[in-house]
DNA sequence: TATTGTTATACTCTATAACTATA
DNA sequence: TATAGTTATAGAGTATAACAATA
């Protein structure tokens, strides 16, 4: 392999292209987990929405939105959507009458394991692209960008449990 | 500044760290620009359009769709929104009367610059968070992504001209 | 008064299927 | 027959504003 004739050092990466990469990558991941989750009825979006009910303890509506980074009204709707397929359940909040508490359905987790098998290959596709401490680096710049964007610094959605905000 | 006790070539990446920084990066992008543009009456996709069309020759809506990597329904309808807008102009083809072309109008060409600069700030942002060799790292390893995902090997739709397919 | 969730409404993006016109 | 584009239709995600119930 012959080095470049330009030094890498030369060349600045633009905004754009940072941005067209990102955008690129992302749609061609989401438009894969879409195809893949269809024969079980369920959206990529959606899948993320389990996945985050599946992870720690039982939330509200409200703190599922704050979560997902969205609006009230949007989650309720997903949460509709989910609920007419019996994916999720919507109770009373034990103390609070205004709070409903949401929670997978025992079809929903089931539903869930099949989500992050059929999703597998997928993300094993991604990463055998990628060298070990690569995959580490582009992880910990695709944070440090999103954090660069989001100044209120939601750390990355780990999965389980973290030390929640308050209630 | 304290070396890790764990070594990191211990701690493998999993392909749902990836996934969800990948997602968290994107939306925070997607959202952050999608505001920035709300003023101007346009939306990021949009943006996307009017920047493909301003970049090489006049394209069809077939061509324009393959480009977007989306069905030719879904361009249509983004379109006539540009077109009730003043953005973009379609016209027949000089020499197939099935196809039409589209275009920039002076207005779109106008209101396009105007949405570089508003998202300017925001490409700057992510930069910023960035040292000009992980910039181009980030590029590369998302570029690799994208293409793992995509085996027909669209390239990451770089700016202006490229040798098109035929026609 | 502030908060949680719902309702009504609307817009964008997405895609499928049936169709027309042209090549 | 195959291709370019349109139309009709539908569903998913998004958000705003007005509202009811509760804290």
């Amino acid at each position: 392999m012959r080095k470049r004739t330009i030094p890498p050092a030369i060349r600045m990466t633009s905004g754009s292209e940072l941005a067209i990469a990102l955008r690129v990558t992302y749609l061609a991941f989401h438009r894969r987990s879409d195809a893949a989750f269809a024969p079980l009825g369920v959206t990529a979006d959606q899948f993320v929405f389990l996945a985050t009910l599946s992870s720690g303890r039982t939330l509200t509506q409200r703190e599922l939105a704050r979560r997902m980074l969205s609006d009230p009204s949007t989650v309720r709707a997903i949460l509709v959507l989910l609920d007419r397929r019996g994916l999720v359940e919507r109770d009373a909040h034990p103390t609070d009458a205004r709070k409903r508490t949401v929670a997978l359905t025992a079809e929903g987790r089931r539903t869930l394991r099949r989500l992050w098998e059929v999703g597998e290959p997928i993300r094993a596709q991604m990463l055998q692209a990628l060298q070990p401490d690569e995959a580490r680096e582009i992880v910990a710049l695709l944070t440090r960008v999103a954090q660069s964007l989001t100044p209120q610094a939601i750390p990355v959605g780990g999965p389980p449990i973290s030390p929640e905000d308050e209630e």
